[in-house]
DNA sequence: CCTCGTTGTGTACGAGTGTACATACCGCCG
DNA sequence: CGGCGGTATGTACACTCGTACACAACGAGG
């Protein structure tokens, strides 16, 4: 029988499942998809995650790590020296503009929070990490609203079909900041 | 045989699946939970509605137009002596502190168009319909914004289970109106 | 060497699904 | 009055799903 013991395959499980989710939607996540995905049995999705909420929160976890890294490592928002209205509203662009699926990925992700209250707490230390990382351009207060707005105005891009408008969301980031 | 001819009930499986949405979310609806709740047979929604998509856009349409109804009604968002933000800012406030499943079938079915092309037109009424009564308070680029920022921050409030700030509601959409 | 408990696997079951389709009903037009 | 066509219904099929559970493999401790 093919290996029997196999550490790190929990992760590759997790890895399918946002596979999965990326390409299908949380609609198409099941046991036995992510099974296929990973090439491993159904026995081994159903042994490491008991039911799909399990693996749906060790998703959503993932990808709140990974977005941590890439804000991370985008310097410029930190960079004192920067607009930050248009550095936000330029990283939005950039953003909006890549893969749509990954796009539609982290955001049905963290969406799905509306439904599971088990998902809420990773949803908020989503929005906080970056709430924070913006803190230290400015206030704490304006640091929440600015993650509001950009949320809002890429939800408005997203659901309604229009395309992103960088400058209106430099200038109405802008108002926010004192 | 019951009831052959039976005018309105296309609308009567509209009102269902919308009450199933509010009960069971996206997930749950199929064409048989919405028959069962309906009242009807299982063949009646077939027959209305061919797949399932068909009754979803319905569903949010019609949700679409009661939101309409419910802002239209809301005078105080077009009484120009009003304080615009402390008034949506309240409004919200109302909205949040409702009747839960009311907030999640509404944002649920606004936020489905995310991953259904379909729905986008319908979405992007919705949030046009909005901007439209606020830009005959502000300007269209503001009204838009401020749905922008809204839509954020309900969404905060609803995926980290954070409780709603109205005087910060307040103050953040007070800055975005010139 | 031999149990024993943990880790991992395969299979089977019952429930629920979308869909197709033959059939029944009924108002209307000829 | 007769049948035609749109409306409505019930059933059956093929499929996917979560879950349970018996069993296989293996490392460790006796």
């Amino acid at each position: 029988m093919a290996r029997r013991w196999d550490p790190g395959r929990r992760q590759r499980i997790i890895d399918a499942a946002i596979r999965v989710v990326a390409r299908s939607g949380i609609a198409g996540l099941s046991h036995r998809s992510v099974a296929a995905e990973a090439d491993v049995p159904l026995g081994s999705t159903t042994y490491h995650f008991a039911t799909l909420d399990d693996l749906l929160l060790a998703a959503l976890r993932q990808a709140g790590e990974d977005f941590a890294g890439t804000i991370a490592a985008r310097r410029a928002l930190s960079d004192p020296d920067t607009d930050l209205a248009a550095e936000l509203a330029a990283w939005m662009g950039e953003w909006l503009r890549g893969d749509r699926s990954e796009i539609e990925l982290e955001y049905e992700l963290y969406l799905a929070a509306l439904r599971r209250p088990a998902l809420r707490p990773v949803a908020a230390e989503w929005a906080g990490v970056l709430a924070a990382l913006l803190a230290r351009r400015t206030d704490a207060v304006t640091a929440r609203a600015l993650v509001a707005l950009m949320d809002g105005i890429c939800l408005e891009a997203l659901l309604t079909g229009r395309p992103y408008d960088e400058d209106y969301a430099r200038d109405a980031l802008a108002r926010l900041i004192p």
